[in-house]
DNA sequence: ACCCAGGCGGGCG
DNA sequence: CGCCCGCATGGG
C-alpha cells in the first residue's frame, strides 16, 4: 500500500500577470490545458506531473497559487512555463511603438508569452494549420487522450494523460490519427513524430540562432514558415520570431500598410526593424487583439490615444 | 447552404 | 525562385 501523497501549495508574487489572457491567446496550453474562468485556475500536465495554478489579486500585483504533489518541481515548472522572469514593464516600453500597440497592451495587460516543450509545441502547431482555435484544442486533446501515457491516482485509476512524446506517436496509424479528427494533418503528424524520434533532436536545437533554428524546424513534415515561427517562439523562447497567420496578416496590412496587400516577407522585415528581439511579444498582442476584434472581418478596431 | 480557420506540400511556369 | 491549388472537418 503506497503512502498517500497529499497536495501542497505555495504562492508566487507576480506583477503584470493575467492568467486568462495568457490562456486564451492560442498558445500551446490553450490547446491542452483546462481553464476555469470562474475560479481563474488552470490545470495542466508537465511530463507525468499534474500542475494546478490559480491567479488572485490584481493584474498589476497579484499572487500565483501553485498546487501539486511536488512543489519543488511545480514552482520551477510554473516559473519557466509562464516566463515569470520577463520584466513586462520593460517589454511594454519596448513595444509601445504606436497607438494600436498601446491599445492592445491596455486591453490585454498581463498577457504573457509561455515557454513550452519543443515537441509539444511542434505537435500543437502542426495541428493548427488551416484550422481554427477551438478545433485545434479538440484534436489536440483527442491525441493526448489516445496516445499520452496514463497518469494514475492513488487508487490506480487513470486521472489524466501526459502529453504524448514523439516516440508515442511514431507508431500511431493514420487511421487512429484520423479518428482524433486530425484530417489531412494525420500524415504530417506521423511523419513529424518519426522524424523527431529517429532523425532530429529538438532538444539539440536549443543553442541555434533564429535563422538556423527555423531552417531546421522547416525540415519537419507539416512545418513551414509560419509554424516554424510558432515553434521558435513558444517552444524555444525565440522572441525574434513573428508568426504571421491570416489574422496577423490582415491586422498588419490594416494597421501598418494602409490596408494594402502585403507579403509575409515584407511584414517580417517591418516587424524586425520595429520590434527586433521583442517581435514575439508584439506579435502576441497584435494577434490576440486582432482575433478578438475581428480586424479585417467585420469590425473596425477602436484605438487608444 | 456557405465561408472560414494561428498553412503546407507539391506541381507547374 | 514564385504562384496556385487541393486539402478534412466542424464552428459560425
Amino acid at each position: 500500500m503506497p503512502m498517500h501523497e497529499t497536495l501542497s501549495a505555495t504562492g508566487i508574487g507576480v506583477s503584470l500577470f493575467d492568467l486568462r489572457h495568457t490562456f486564451e491567446s492560442a498558445q500551446p496550453l490553450t490547446f491542452y490545458a483546462e481553464y476555469n474562468a470562474q475560479s481563474n485556475t488552470l490545470t495542466y500536465t508537465s511530463g507525468a506531473h499534474i500542475i494546478n495554478v490559480g491567479a488572485s489579486g490584481g493584474v498589476e500585483k497579484g499572487t500565483l497559487l501553485v498546487v501539486s504533489k511536488d512543489l519543488g518541481y511545480s514552482v520551477a515548472e510554473v516559473t519557466r512555463r509562464f516566463r515569470l522572469s520577463d520584466n513586462m514593464r520593460s517589454v511594454y516600453k519596448r513595444i509601445s511603438t504606436d497607438s494600436f500597440m498601446r491599445a492592445s497592451i491596455e486591453r490585454y495587460k498581463g498577457m504573457r508569452l509561455t515557454l513550452n516543450d519543443p515537441w509539444e509545441t511542434t505537435l500543437c502547431f502542426i495541428i493548427s494549420q488551416f484550422n481554427n482555435v477551438k478545433r485545434i484544442g479538440l484534436i489536440t486533446k483527442n491525441v493526448v487522450r489516445t496516445f499520452g501515457p496514463a497518469i494514475k491516482g492513488d487508487n490506480d485509476n487513470v486521472i489524466a494523460h501526459s502529453f504524448p512524446g514523439s516516440g508515442d506517436l511514431a507508431h500511431a496509424t493514420i487511421k487512429e490519427l484520423m479518428a482524433c479528427g486530425a484530417g489531412f494533418r494525420a500524415k504530417y503528424i506521423k511523419e513529424a513524430a518519426e522524424y523527431c524520434t529517429n532523425n532530429l533532436s529538438l532538444q539539440g536545437l536549443r543553442s541555434k540562432g533564429h535563422d538556423e533554428l527555423k531552417e531546421e524546424l522547416m525540415g519537419i513534415s507539416g512545418v513551414g514558415d509560419k509554424v516554424a515561427d510558432c515553434i521558435a517562439l513558444f517552444g524555444y523562447g525565440d522572441t525574434r520570431a513573428f508568426p504571421v497567420d491570416v489574422w496577423m496578416q490582415r491586422a498588419m496590412e490594416r494597421m501598418y500598410f494602409k490596408g494594402k496587400k502585403t507579403g509575409v516577407r515584407k511584414i517580417h522585415e517591418f516587424a524586425d526593424k520595429r520590434w527586433g528581439a521583442y517581435s514575439g511579444f508584439a506579435q502576441q498582442y497584435i494577434y490576440h487583439y486582432a482575433r478578438n476584434a475581428r480586424i479585417g472581418v467585420d469590425a473596425k478596431p477602436r484605438l487608444g490615444k
